[in-house]
DNA sequence: AATTTGACAGCGA
DNA sequence: GTCGCTGCCAAAT
């Protein structure tokens, strides 16, 4: 396992409950700023042994992974929503107030 | 070992 | 504010 990888995993599990964070967000604070892509791909390969919250991780539109990218059937928007994340009219998250800002 | 793809982000028009 | 091209890192083939 690459350190950023490692990294992605520790900070996604340190998100918030009822927050979100942006792949680019993570990616910065693993180390590279660049390494959006990296991050996604590290999520893909994440063992749902560790439980992470790929709910909670989104792209900076707050709206990306459709359904198959949480293992299909995972009602993300519900999810976030029971977890205190509101979903904007055109069904984006409110990224200024729920993108985890690392406090 | 090298090339291509991928759950993105940033900048230009 | 939206559409298109480029750039970055890691994994898969």
């Amino acid at each position: 396992m690459s350190d950023f990888y490692n990294k992605i995993f520790e900070l996604v599990a340190k998100i918030p409950k009822g927050y979100v964070a942006s792949y680019g967000q993570i990616a910065r604070m693993a180390g590279s700023p660049r390494a959006a892509r990296s991050v996604g791909t590290a999520l893909k390969h994440a063992p749902d042994s560790l439980n992470l919250p790929f709910h909670r991780v989104v792209n900076q539109k707050g709206e990306m992974a459709p359904e198959y990218v949480f293992g299909s059937r995972s009602p993300q928007r519900e999810l976030l929503e029971a977890e205190g994340v509101c979903f904007l009219p055109n069904g984006c998250i409110d990224m200024e107030f729920f993108t985890w800002r690392e406090l």
